[in-house]
DNA sequence: AGGAAACGTTCGAACAGCGGGAACAGCTTT
DNA sequence: AAAGCTGTTCCCGCTGTTCGAACGTTTCCT
């Protein structure tokens, strides 16, 4: 997000949080593998992990240190201050009822998408995406419509940020067709994601907007290609989506 | 939890984890309240929040700064990654169908109890407790559940550093009692909380144990005390709850 | 069994870098 | 217009972090 920056980071809060990463990454690890991993002497990991320790934030299990639970407790606390997941799960909920189908709601935060709700439909297909993952905003449909409806120098900017990397041959990779897609879903209001995360897998998202016409997230329906094609994928999604944020757009306005 | 600490922390950490609690506390705060909260000069603050923020742990939401979704990221993937919960999740969720009341999965960690997971019932009490949420052991069914199935000398050191505070006037406060229950648990491999958290509220809890029968956490049925009494309380839910259980602790085992 | 390797742990010393105070800049308030 | 409040930047002094080496245990290997 910063693309200059002339301050110094405080680095012995890094290697903590770099500690934390490799223990995250690798499921546990022991202080000589953090101390590898990260080129730092056995003693500072030692010292750093006894700290994190005593604060609860590490458990030690066995032969390896793992993160704990204080991690959940933040975590859900995020959640659920956010001013969007009161309003938008229910409706997710109802979504989800509605078509069977998986239902995600996900917001926009240092320009990338946060899944933080997802509902089931008695058919949703046992997804890819986990609550809390993040994915760049082109490479599928809720982070579209979220991208699609922010102001032109917060687009530019993540897309220098963060490129366009492919993440199935689907992916939009340059720069022009994905301006083409954004005007196409500023005019109509939502976006389609064929196979462009997940091969096999297709989704309709629609974006969350606040006052001002700026989108602060989205909600989006994901399911297999085969089932979501059609006037099922191009119209009667769309038209409950819209639905759907339109209310949760309401509420959030009187909030 | 570590009786004796030899150690000396690195401070930095722990300011920067400060920080943190401040913001979680607060639910988002700037950098001038920061450093009041924690005596610290305005420079450090600034310093350590632009760190966390160039790292996506803080966003800067108009004038005030917030723990961001990374915290969830790391929360959910301590949770996926639990042995228990792969094995405990369709249980619970079963459990809830079953019953149409609140029913929640606990682990033990440093001593407290934290919810990982819960699953609602049909009627079940829009309850107290969130994901991530700890708990003193002494102080609900499932809590009781775990300690009374842990080794002697942890239930000890366990209520040497947390001592029995209350949290309603049918806590239990007295050590005696605790061990009288505790041993009345073990015999008959279940606990009860009756208003014990929540006036107003009933629980029944079950252990989940490891091969060498130490408790790993619980899994625990809450609802209304007027529905939630007589046979109900006293036999047909723990029936259900030890079945459960049991079944756990033996995908547990085979995993 | 015995020895070696690998682990977490402790210690002291040295200098990097953290913390603090004061001054600056931008903004709203009075 | 000026005074109050922010967040921000600078630099200096000293604290506290880092590292390497050595210790004590356990595990693995031959």
């Amino acid at each position: 997000m910063p693309s200059e920056s002339q301050h110094r980071p405080v680095e012995t809060v890094e290697t903590a949080f770099d500690i934390v990463d490799v223990l995250k990454r690798d499921d546990g690890a022991g202080i000589t593998d953090i101390a590898d991993e990260l080129g730092l002497a056995k003693s500072t990991v030692h010292r750093h992990v006894k700290t994190l320790e005593s604060r609860g934030l590490l458990v030690r299990e066995g032969d390896v240190y793992r993160i704990s639970t204080w991690f959940l407790d933040y975590g859900i606390h995020v959640r659920n201050r956010h001013r969007l997941y009161d309003v938008a799960r229910p409706k997710v909920d109802e979504l989800a009822a509605e078509t069977n189908e998986k239902v995600w709601c996900v917001i926009e935060e240092h320009g990338m998408g946060v899944h933080i709700y997802g509902a089931e439909g008695r058919h949703s297909v046992k997804t890819h995406a986990r609550i809390g993952q993040r994915t760049y905003l082109h490479q599928f449909a809720a982070g579209k419509a979220i991208l699609a409806h922010l102001p032109d120098n917060r687009i530019e900017s993540i897309l220098e940020d963060y490129g366009l990397a492919a993440q199935t041959d689907q992916t939009i990779t340059e720069r022009d067709e994905l301006h083409d897609q954004l005007a196409t879903i500023r005019d109509r209001g939502y976006a389609f994601n064929r196979e462009e995360s997940v091969i096999g897998v297709h989704a309709v998202g629609a974006p969350i907007r606040n006052k001002s016409g700026t989108a602060i997230g989205a909600i989006s329906v994901a399911g297999p290609a085969n089932r979501l094609r059609d006037d099922l994928m191009t119209e009667e999604l769309p038209s409950l989506l819209l639905g759907a944020t339109n209310e949760v757009e309401i509420n959030l306005a009187h909030s």
